[in-house]
DNA sequence: ACAATGGGTGAACGTCTGTTCACTCAATAG
DNA sequence: CTATTGAGTGAACAGACGTTCACCCATTGT
């Protein structure tokens, strides 16, 4: 006895999870049929159900899975922020926020791939998860952005709406990121442009209520 | 005879247009079927054949479609920038173009909808056919933002960037535009967002060059 | 007046879909 | 040692799918 029955069960599960991941990778859950899942983990359709009520508390699943990948991101660049005792650059700041982005998009593309999919054409319950996982990540932005030196004059509603911009903006390059898959060249141009149009906002957003209105 | 052969034609393909558009509202393109469409439409399956080689096909002529409606708005907003003589605020342009954006969306609500949608779910061909048609709006942006006063450090690379950066917010506010359909305070808070996020952009590459690196 | 054109029809095909049901048989619990 | 549990099986279903083909017949060009 090699294995226990619960380990072999988690273990199929795992398999329709990844085989669900590659399958809708070309195209979205939408389109994505049980059997196509079964036959590429190599079970009967019927075994599916020992697992999943359907396709679409599948794709929950893997909404849930993704977003502990997009987390673990967060939780590394919040770690460079807060790293040093000495005060840094926000420059600084934006280059290694724009590399620990980078460097989890490969380590996790197919998790980011699906969130960009299907946050846009997704099942409704499945794009509603993402809506609501990605609105908690703007107010995580937004409380880490209020302990930052130097937002004197942010109000509530100002961090509010310079996280949005923000995560939409690093939404977006992530897209990008998987888009051009493993074309090198195309992404070193991608990571420039990132990190320019964070500075671009940071400046921005730092000139805010006293240089405007 | 009421109605001409080749207009009779003409408004069955608009009828399928529309059919299509209104169908994968709630998925995607690559979930839609022919039957589907066939049916809605009020024609047998195999009449979808004499309008369209395939599902792919019909997609393509949605995304001409689509982008009709998308330059239309951006004539708009360039004609509300070259508008009156006198030189106007920054802050003066971004509300009238936004508020541009916002009536087109109400507008053509279908037709962004589709963009935002397929652009990262359709086919392939699709999703390429947007990325490309994005970029030649990104490049039209760019060579407007070199003509408006101010931009003296701006650099070809930087216009890119900047415009990248605008495109995607605008992308972004749109397809909120779309999710929020009806609710009139959900839409107002929108617009007010992306008001301030806009202004915020512009000052930040305002300062750009003079003020980092 | 006559022939050609072409949008729309309807049957038929093979394939794929989700879901049901009764089943096996090794890993577990008592 | 025996009884139970439950992951995986395999047949069967009704329905939807894309695509083919021969066909109809009103609008056209001559």
């Amino acid at each position: 006895m090699t294995e226990t029955r619960v380990e072999r069960k988690e273990r199929t599960r795992r398999a329709i999870l990844d085989a669900a991941l590659e399958l809708c990778e070309d195209s979205s859950l939408v389109a994505l049929s049980l059997r196509q899942v079964a036959g590429r983990v190599g079970i009967v359709p019927t075994g599916f159900y020992r697992h999943f009520d359907s396709i679409e508390a599948l794709g929950l699943a893997l909404v849930d899975e993704s977003f502990v990948s997009l987390r673990a991101m967060l939780r590394d660049v919040r770690r460079v922020e807060a790293g040093g005792t000495a005060p840094v650059s926000f420059a600084a700041i934006v280059d290694r926020s724009v590399d620990t982005l980078v460097s989890h998009v490969h380590a996790q593309r197919a998790h980011f791939a699906f969130i960009a999919r299907e946050r846009t054409a997704g099942p409704p319950s499945v794009r509603e998860a993402i809506r609501h996982e990605i609105e908690l990540c703007e107010r995580e932005l937004a409380t880490d952005l209020a302990r930052l030196p130097g937002p004197d004059a942010w109000s509530t509603e100002d961090l509010r709406i310079l996280s949005n911009l923000i995560v939409t903006a690093m939404v977006h390059t992530a897209e990008s990121l998987v888009a051009v898959a493993g074309r090198p060249e195309a992404e070193r141009r991608l990571t420039q442009t990132a990190r320019t149009q964070l500075r671009m906002v940071i400046i921005g957003a730092l000139q805010w209520r006293s240089g405007q209105e």
